[in-house]
DNA sequence: ACTCAAAATGTTAGCGCTACCATTTTGAGT
DNA sequence: ACTCAAAATGGTAGCGCTAACATTTTGAGT
């Protein structure tokens, strides 16, 4: 079943046909109607791998994002979807697991497919990506991060002054003895940048900056185990900044077990503002990442860049997205 | 730059170097290293949709899933995803939001990409589905859930049995006001398999069936809504069955608030078993459905049909996936 | 009725690759 | 050295569609 297979039965030229699919507007409604007939009868659908060589275009975007499973992502990835998804955009998804190699290897396998755009998750690649996509012909964006001076879109924040906000707020509150726990193995740079926010507000008030990075991998886990290991030092931390809600919320859960006070004995401050961490007890003092402005905005700029909505919605976000301190019990 | 380029700049035709991608094997071991270099060189990606065009074959395969934001069935895709990734496969993902006729869209735009494979969540399609993957030259594998006397590859478990473990664990423990709460607001026709394998036990037990199906959409208010709800009935429950670990943990955070005891005041049992539900206070009883094996052996499958791998490795799951019941705190 | 731009439709060629079959080269067995 | 199957390589055609341009039809303005 061809496009010419539904010209002849139609009794037009194949040509007609690829125009009732890819701009219905310049064919005439009478035609419409006699093509859109015949389509519905024979189930026809047409051949994208055939078009996307014929015209050099695509209605594919691929995207590359660390890892499926993390709440954070997941918002990202449902919100952009749904943008493209309403303008007949496909989404080509892989995960990179921290890995620039992995993220490399996808977008090899995206170019193959002539995108329309491609979406990496922050701004650090191997040589060869970076290659890669300074000749591409289509947009690339870079979202949850942003870096001056490079050449594809940015959609994100600045992580260190989320590590700056979090440890003002709680040296504005009064703590001194504050803690920032990381990531656990991954290659998490984006955290370390939130790590080093810290740092330098901890330096500005000549204060010893204590870093703790977990052992362990799953992430409530991990978060149990800094708690633990932190309240446990000869002379105890009282507020700890964790690398995200999920260890947060393992250091919460594990004090609640413990019978151990939050805020009194120490406060605990996350990152991401998973849907948990409002219904904890004490509930958790997060920052908020716009994880779902930032699909939405990667998905306009897209939009925008390949004609399917006017441009001029194109740069309407302000970058950086902003970032929300959101204050509950826990600190 | 296009593969004749790459064959003249090595000296030899297209086809062989066609063959270095497809078949290397097929390529003698100095050929292969020489057109190794030229493909560096140039950063040479092949053309995927003119292999696929001429090929009328591709590397797609095409997921659908109702959201990718839960945490059920990212496990899932993220599975899925990692096996079928090693093996120079891509995923095209879009959600469903449960909506048969979102679904509908998302098969027949990849079916314009003349996929590998295309995985369905559930059985449970539109009649213009049915026809398409009735007629579709590639394995369909439909998840999650099994449904005999269809052509589709099913890899899941029965719902039905889940919530008939999970009444007559409850019952076994000696629980008789037993109510199940349903997923609030969407077309999720398994969690209502759950809820008919609960209404059947409680009929052989002669017990009224109490079922609650909450108004607000968030699962951890929803959770926290039923809870409420059925702990203020004249007659309150004294456990109550949950459609997901979302909705349940919602009710033991907002029982932990309150200071009700569970699960001497009343037992919870949820489904998913996430990450939370084992350190939650007290932690949560449920049934782990086997989210991630689901992704796969749906993926195996795939590979050995289109024999990516040996075929006998086909089919050595066992149908039903087996869920476990892990008994912990809160029943 | 006539003009003429705009709208609607058609013709031709070719996108980059692989299937299919043909041809050449290799090397183990005699 | 010779045979001959197996391995390696190549030529040709065509996959199904759309770009670019060409042609025909339409209908508002006179």
């Amino acid at each position: 079943m061809t496009i010419s297979d539904v010209a002849k039965r139609v009794g037009v030229s194949a040509i007609t046909v690829s125009r009732y699919f890819t701009n219905p507007e310049k064919v005439s409604a009478d035609l419409r109607e006699r093509i859109a007939l015949v389509v519905a009868e024979f189930g026809y659908v047409p051949n994208l791998a055939a078009g996307g060589l014929a015209s050099a275009r695509s209605r594919i975007v691929g995207m590359v994002i660390p890892n499926i499973s993390s709440p954070i992502f997941a918002n990202t990835i449902q919100s952009f979807s749904d943008r493209l998804s309403l303008h007949g955009y496909q989404l080509l998804l892989a995960s990179s697991y921290f890995s620039r190699e992995l993220e490399e290897n996808a977008v090899r396998a995206f170019l193959g497919w002539t995108p329309a755009a491609i979406v990496l998750t922050g701004h650090f690649h191997t040589d060869a990506t970076e290659t890669l996509i300074e000749r591409a012909s289509f947009p690339v964006v870079e979202t949850w991060d942003l870096q001056p001076q490079r050449k594809p879109i940015q959609v994100g924040f600045l992580h260190r002054d989320v590590g700056r906000d979090a440890t003002q707020y709680l040296f504005g509150k009064g703590y001194r003895r504050i803690a920032f726990v990381q990531n656990s193995g991954t290659g998490d740079y984006r955290s370390l940048d939130r790590r080093d926010g810290y740092t330098a507000v901890m330096a500005e008030h000549g204060l010893e900056p204590i870093l703790f990075a977990p052992t362990v991998l799953p992430q409530l886990e991990a978060g149990e185990q800094s708690f633990e290991a932190l309240m446990k030092r000869d002379n105890p931390v009282d507020a700890i900044i964790f690398a995200n809600d999920s260890l947060a919320s393992g250091a919460i859960l594990s004090a609640q077990r413990k019978g151990i006070n939050i805020p009194e004995k120490c406060a605990i401050f996350g990152f991401g503002d998973y849907a948990i961490s409002e219904k904890l007890s004490p509930s958790l003092t997060t920052i908020r990442p716009p994880a779902k402005e930032i699909g939405e905005v990667a998905a306009s700029c897209i939009l925008a860049l390949t004609g399917a909505i006017p441009q001029d919605a194109e740069f309407q976000h302000l970058n950086p997205l902003p970032c929300e301190l959101i204050e509950r019990e826990s600190a």
